[in-house]
DNA sequence: ACTGGTCTGTGTCTTACCGCACATAAGGTG
DNA sequence: CACCTTATGTGCGGTAAGACACAGACCAGT
C-alpha cells in the first residue's frame, strides 16, 4: 500500500464527489490517496482501526473467516461506498476482515477528522447513514442468497457485482480466490465456471476471467442481484451525482 | 394490535432505558405502548414506515420473501434493540418484512419526534447507531452462517437467540414457522428437532418447544451465536443499563 | 363422538455439494 | 529447456438436505 499527496476533483468515489461543497472544503486537507494490491488486509476481524477508506478504483470485500478457517463474503465495497463504517456507527472495531478484491485506489482519511465532520449533522452524515443502510441490505441479501440458492446463481450475482465495481470486463482472480468468497470449495467455482464458459458467458484462463456476455449473466442470475443493486440506486441517488 | 397510553419507568427497552433524563424526557410523551400478537406484520417489504418500534416483551423478525415464496430471516430484534431504522438511517424503507415472532408489548414513536431527537446527535443517536452495527453483526453472522453450518446448528442458534429475547423457557412456534425463519423445508426441522429432542436438550409438542437443557444447546450450536451475542454486550454494554 | 383442520413423523428418491485423490496444464525461473 | 509452482479439470464416494407423498396424532368445534 502507498501513500501520495493531495487529489483533484472529481475523485472519482460516490460519497466524496456528492458532498456539497462547504463540507468537501473542510475534508478535503484530510483525504489521502492510497493504492491498494489484490489481497491487501485493510482491517483484521477486531482489530482497530485508524482510517476510513474511500475506494476510487479498488474494490473492498468484506469477509468472515470461521474458527475451522473457512471463509466467506458478506458485502462488497467499492467506489459508491466506504469501508469503515464501524468507525462513525461507534463501533469502533467489527468481527470480519477487510481486504482488497480489486487492486487500485482509494481515498483514506484519519478517524479523528471524519467523526468530526459526521458529528455536525450535515450532508457527509446523512449520506454515510444511507450507504451504511445500502450495505445493511446488500448483507442481508447475501444472508438470503446463501441459504436458498445455487453456486452458480451465488457466482453469476458475484461476477456481476465484482464487474459493477471493476469498470473493466477482465477480472483478475482466482477460482481459489473466488470459492473462499462464496464460501464453496474451489471445485465447486471450477465446475460453475465452466458451466458458464459453455455458455459462452465468460472465459476462464488461469486467473482471468473475461466478462463476454453481460446481458446473458443478468439473465442467469438470482432476482438478489436486482434487490441490491435497485436499493443502492434507492438510497445513493445516481443523479445526484458529482454535484460540485 | 392494541394501542395504550402512558408508560412507567423503568420502560423494559435498553435502549430507551439506557438514556440519559434530559433525552428521555423530552421523547417520553411520544412513547406510546403497543401490543403485538404472534404473526403481526409490522413493516411489509418496501412499504411506508409511521413508527420506530421498541419491543419490551415481545420480539421481532426481519424477513426476505423470494419471488417463488421462499423465507428466510436475517435478524431477531428483542427488547435490547429497536425496529425501523431505514427511518433514521435516511432510507425511509427497506425491502424486507418485520414480522411479530413473539408475541407481546412495545413501544413505538412516530418519525417526526424520533428524527428531531436523533438530528439532536446525543445519546440517543449514538445509541441508535451503536444498536444498528450490532445488528449488521447479527446480519452478517446470518449470512456465513446459512452457507457454512448445518441445520441442526442453526437450530440450535435459533432457539438460543430467541430464547434470549423470550425470558421465558416455553416457546409457542410451529416447526412449519421455525422452517420459514430457517429457510429449510418443514421436514428438516422436525428431523433437526428430532435430534435434539433424542439428547434431551428440547421438547417438542404441537407448536410448544420447551427448553430443557440450555448449557446442552449452548455446547451444541454453532460459533455465530457467541459471536453475535458477544458482539451486542460490546456495543450496548450491558453494565451502562438503566440510568435512570 | 364425529369431523375437519392443523401439526408432526416417516419413507423413498433425487440432487447439490463436500472431501479427497490425482491428473493435467500453463507460466515463471534458473 | 527442465523444473517447479500454481491453477484448473475430473472422477468417485459420501452426506445433507431438497421434493413429494402420506400416515398418524392432536385439537377444536358442532
Amino acid at each position: 500500500m502507498s501513500v501520495s499527496p493531495t487529489p483533484t476533483e472529481p475523485l472519482g468515489n460516490w460519497l466524496l464527489d456528492a458532498l456539497p461543497s462547504e463540507e468537501y472544503g473542510r475534508l478535503k486537507p484530510d483525504l489521502e490517496s492510497v493504492s491498494f494490491a489484490l489481497g491487501d488486509v485493510i482491517y483484521e476481524s477486531s482489530a482497530h482501526m485508524d482510517y476510513v477508506y474511500f475506494p476510487t478504483s479498488s474494490h473492498i470485500s468484506l469477509l468472515y473467516t470461521m474458527l475451522n478457517g473457512s471463509t466467506a463474503e458478506m458485502g462488497l465495497v467499492g467506489n459508491e461506498g466506504v469501508v469503515g463504517i464501524a468507525l462513525f456507527m461507534g463501533g469502533e472495531t467489527t468481527p470480519n476482515r477487510a481486504m482488497v478484491q480489486g487492486s487500485g485506489e482509494a481515498f483514506r482519511m484519519k478517524s479523528r477528522p471524519m467523526l468530526d465532520e459526521f458529528k455536525r449533522g450535515g450532508e457527509f452524515q446523512h449520506l454515510l447513514l444511507r450507504y451504511t443502510q445500502a450495505l445493511i441490505t446488500q448483507i442481508s441479501q447475501t444472508a438470503v442468497c446463501n441459504r436458498l440458492h445455487s453456486v452458480e446463481q451465488r457466482l453469476c450475482r458475484w461476477l456481476l457485482m465484482t464487474h459493477d465495481r471493476t469498470h473493466a470486463d477482465e477480472l483478475q482472480m482466482t477460482q481459489e480466490f473466488i470459492s473462499n468468497m462464496l464460501g464453496v470449495r474451489r471445485e465447486g467455482v471450477t465446475h460453475a465456471a465452466h458451466n458458464l464458459q459453455d455458455q459462452g458467458l465468460i472465459s476462464y484462463v488461469r486467473g482471468r476471467i473475461k466478462i463476454l456476455d453481460r446481458k446473458g449473466l443478468e439473465a442467469h442470475v438470482c432476482e438478489c442481484y436486482g434487490v441490491v443493486k435497485a436499493e443502492h440506486g434507492r438510497l445513493l441517488g445516481w443523479a445526484n451525482r458529482y454535484k460540485h
